[in-house]
DNA sequence: GCGATTCAGTGATACGGTTCAGTGAAACGC
DNA sequence: GCGTTTCACTGAACCGTATCACTGAATCGC
């Protein structure tokens, strides 16, 4: 790391100019393109950088997008992040990632916290979306959502849950299922949330017996609540709210030898990188997932310079059918 | 998200102290007992919370850790660093996840950036770590090395890479192999990385026909490259210097039409959660991901604190035997 | 009872920028 | 040729906190 930065009043002594006039020429505002080259280029000799902390002290503004995950546990939720996060650099901003661990209650903090960082916007997968901070917040900086819709927002790249959970079910009761076991990452605090309303909407429209159960990402905890389900409701298919999940009842089925999909069908949602490469494929629920970073990239940087407008994306799911899912036995 | 933040300054007028007392009463300095009462209770009204930027931009430290990753396409630099993250949450401290994306130039700013957000200490995981600012770097701040070693660090948990390929190359002996690739995520532009030093001198050792090539991490990258390598080379094993390489080689092995472990045997480095889902297992060198973070967790939180001991945990490797890996046929 | 220490708190300044209101000179309209 | 704009730039205030040097009062030792 070379020399000690330069401050914007040594510019401002080297170029006989006001550090004001610095200010403004090296961000090409109020003077001559004579000066602006002038300072630009004294900037440079001195290896002078603007500091990031004092800009954003005195500007209000820092450059930085808050990004709030619910809980990165979930493998499509690290890809997500990660993609985010590249895409933003390309847009000459850092993500500022933070995690929610599925915790409501946290969420609300971290929101909180992410503002005082001075954020100049905010990109959330809200965990509970009825929660009365939203509005609040989105008065306070441009908030993109994704998942799920939020009142005020800025921009929105929402799911068609409904869809998607159409898509799923209907592949399940095609292939003769009834008796389905649900495994979701939603948290017992927040049980109306949409997209599981679609799940008990859908299994009564087409007449299947489900049972809807919590269960945390991660591996070993998806591992252990999917044990005591396949034992215990031995359901002919389940059905994950997230690949990740679906991982830990591939994990279960191996230690209980129940075969996928002889003994059991299963199914996930997201559709991971890995879920291909499992033996079987995983059937699931595509979301197109750089299509969902692009878009929210492209959003949140709109709205963080001053785009007014709101813009809302939804997207599409698209069944993607692989070994897991199999006829009733 | 509630009142419009107070200021210090309102806090002191509510209390009739200076703003200095106020700052010094909410971080327990100088004060008595009962001002301090006085100030918190005074604080909690108005909902006032330190401004970080501010205080950032005073005091020189910002409570965050920078958090430099190689490159976040791999799947187990994920992991590392959704641990590390929570890990620091717990520790009341942010961290700030940047992506080097495999870019050792990148790398060298991304270190710069991290510094001028006045993070109080780094985690970092070098891609080059013969790289001549790394020294400089350390003296402006705590830096905490995972991985390899760097001059001058706070801190380090170190791989024993020797270990680890000796762990695996002796491995692949053992089963018969002679002709093996090595796929490595390291650039070219660092041919003399410590890891890959090591496989050379020990396949020399152990009498190994060894062909190095590189890949980069993601899947379709690793996959394409692995197709070249099982077409071109015919290797009768393949070692990844990462799971996730090793996953692209499922894949190109799946698509070729080749059989696990039946005509390549395949070894990995890292153990991923999901390598043990694949089928066959992945064969591969455990290095203990918990105890990773857990390590740099502390040591990072020690030396962001002034903890001035230099400690150095060596991370030591276990062969994770499954079934990828066979006798050569 | 007197000088030397502690103690609790104050005032001023620093951190490194941004931004608002204002100023003198040049350009302009007519 | 005079009043009005425009242009390029300046001075000062400000963002919200930390910290240094200092002060007056109380406490201490003897």
């Amino acid at each position: 790391m070379p020399r000690k930065r330069a401050t914007i009043r040594e510019v401002a002594q080297a170029t006989g100019l006001s550090p004001a006039a610095v200010s403004y020429a090296l961000r090409g505002l109020q003077v001559s393109e004579e000066t602006m080259e002038r300072v630009r280029a004294a900037a440079a000799e001195l290896g002078y950088e603007a500091d990031p902390i004092a800009r954003a002290l005195a500007s209000g503004r820092s450059g930085m997008i808050g990004l709030l995950c619910g809980s990165l546990e979930d493998l499509w939720q690290q890809s997500l992040a990660v993609g985010i996060s590249r895409g933003l650099r390309e847009k000459d901003r850092y993500a500022l990632i933070l995690d929610a661990v599925g915790d409501p209650a946290r969420e609300r903090a971290l929101a909180q916290q992410l503002r005082d960082q001075r954020v100049d916007g905010m990109i959330v997968q809200p965990l509970d979306p009825s929660a009365g901070f939203w509005s609040e917040l989105c008065e306070s900086l441009p908030v993109i959502a994704i998942g799920d819709s939020l009142p005020g927002t800025a921009g929105e790249v929402i799911f068609d849950n409904r869809r998607g959970v159409t898509l799923a079910l209907e592949h399940l009761r095609d292939l003769g299922h009834r008796r389905i076991s649900v495994l979701t990452p939603t948290r017992p605090s927040t049980p109306d949330r949409p997209a599981d309303v679609h799940v008990t909407a859908e299994a009564e429209r087409l007449g299947l017996d489900i049972t809807v159960t919590t269960a945390p990402h991660g591996m070993t905890a998806a591992t252990a609540a999917a044990r005591d389900i396949l034992l215990d409701r031995k359901p002919s298919a389940v059905f994950c709210f997230a690949d990740s999940i679906a991982y830990g009842v591939y994990a279960a089925a191996q230690e209980l030898g129940l075969s996928i999909p002889g003994d059991v069908s299963v199914m996930g949602y997201d559709d991971h990188p890995m879920s291909g490469l499992l033996t079987p494929g995983l059937t699931t629920v595509d979301w197109d997932i750089d299509g969902i970073v692009r878009a929210a990239v492209r959003l949140t940087a709109a709205a963080a310079d001053g785009a007014t407008r709101r813009r809302r994306v939804v997207q599409s799911p698209t069944l993607r059918p692989r070994a897991s899912t199999a006829p009733r036995p």
